[in-house]
DNA sequence: AACCAGGATCAAC
DNA sequence: GTTGATCATGGT
């Protein structure tokens, strides 16, 4: 593979100013699939197609194709350590197009939604920030999740230039009551639930780093004892913060798929995500992740 | 005006 | 272990 590290390293490269790049045939990318798939909810498109979020504290621009990416800094440091946080998130080191054909190899159905859906790539999200954003989500639709979330950091979160906020730190969200996050950020019934699992981060008794160690079944048995955190926003959280990538998070939209495409007559999401997870295996959180796409795309979402 | 949205929780069985 | 009511909010 790598020739006596006189190779470059693989992955995003600093241009020294704002910019970082990666140029590489083998790296399936679509911006608009990969942030618009539900996985993430504070990336937006904007008049010239790229996307903008925050990421590590840095509002950046993203725009990009099948073996290209450009991530542009508009707000906050650029430093040479980014590069590096980028591969992380944009899960440089996975070959999708290896995965992609494989996952095809399954069946129509799936061979029909990874046409839909080839150029998603599943991001490597900060833990907190996927835990309280899939908390926000439950019973409750992408459009205002996201307004909920946007809320949650304007209000809480750091200025990091212009209008940029970044996602709350756990210490901070950890002293807002649950009673005020539910007038301010519109969050409803789901107040208490940040507020409570915030300080639970705060007080150190959900550590990343430590989680991380953890067997994969004392993985989910933490993460689900987080206050607002059931079956499905578990298997989000799982396969978003890139804890687990064979999660397979059943909401009302797989259940619809599963019974629409794959005929499955079961309405028990815990028997769907059992379903899914031994046939799609080690790649399940891709398949989910292509299917969920895809079938919201066939409901005109 | 009911119904829905990337459901979780608690009580009751 | 499984089922049912209840939980805010805003859009359709």
């Amino acid at each position: 593979m790598c020739s006596k590290g006189v190779k470059n390293r693989s992955g995003f490269k600093f241009n020294g100013l704002n910019e970082y790049t990666i140029s590489d045939e083998s790296f399936a990318f679509s911006p608009e699939k990969t942030f618009e798939c539900g996985q993430c909810f504070r990336f937006n498109r904007t008049a010239s197609g790229s996307y903008e979020g925050v990421l590590d504290g840095r509002l950046v621009s993203v725009s990009g194709k099948n073996g290209y990416a450009k991530v542009t800094v508009i707000e906050g440091p650029c430093d040479l350590d980014f590069s590096g946080y980028l591969d992380s998130f944009f899960d440089v080191s996975t070959d999708y197009s290896k995965l992609s054909s494989e996952l095809s190899a399954k069946d129509d159905v799936m061979k029909e939604a990874v046409t839909a859906s080839f150029g998603i790539r599943l991001l490597r999200q900060d833990f907190f920030e996927t835990v309280i954003s899939f908390i926000v989500s439950a019973n409750n639709n992408i459009p205002r999740i996201k307004k909920c979330i946007e809320s949650i950091c304007l209000n809480y979160g750091k200025n990091i230039g212009g209008k940029a906020f970044a996602f709350p730190v756990a210490e901070t969200l950890s002293k807002v009551s649950g009673e005020e996050l539910a007038k301010v950020c519109r969050v409803g019934y789901r107040g208490p639930y940040i507020a409570n699992t915030a300080r639970l981060f705060a007080e150190g008794k959900a550590d990343f780093e430590k989680i991380k160690a953890l067997s994969l079944s004392d993985k989910y048995k933490t993460v689900l004892s987080f206050p607002g955190v059931g079956p499905k926003v578990l298997n989000c959280i799982m396969l978003f913060s890139g804890l687990d990538r064979s999660a397979f998070p059943v909401d009302v939209w797989v259940e619809r798929m599963m019974n629409e495409l794959y005929g499955l007559k079961d309405t028990d999401r815990n028997k769907l995500e059992k379903y899914g997870k031994e046939y799609f295996g080690d790649n399940a959180g891709l398949a989910q992740q292509y299917l969920f796409y895809y079938i919201r795309q066939i409901h005109g979402k």
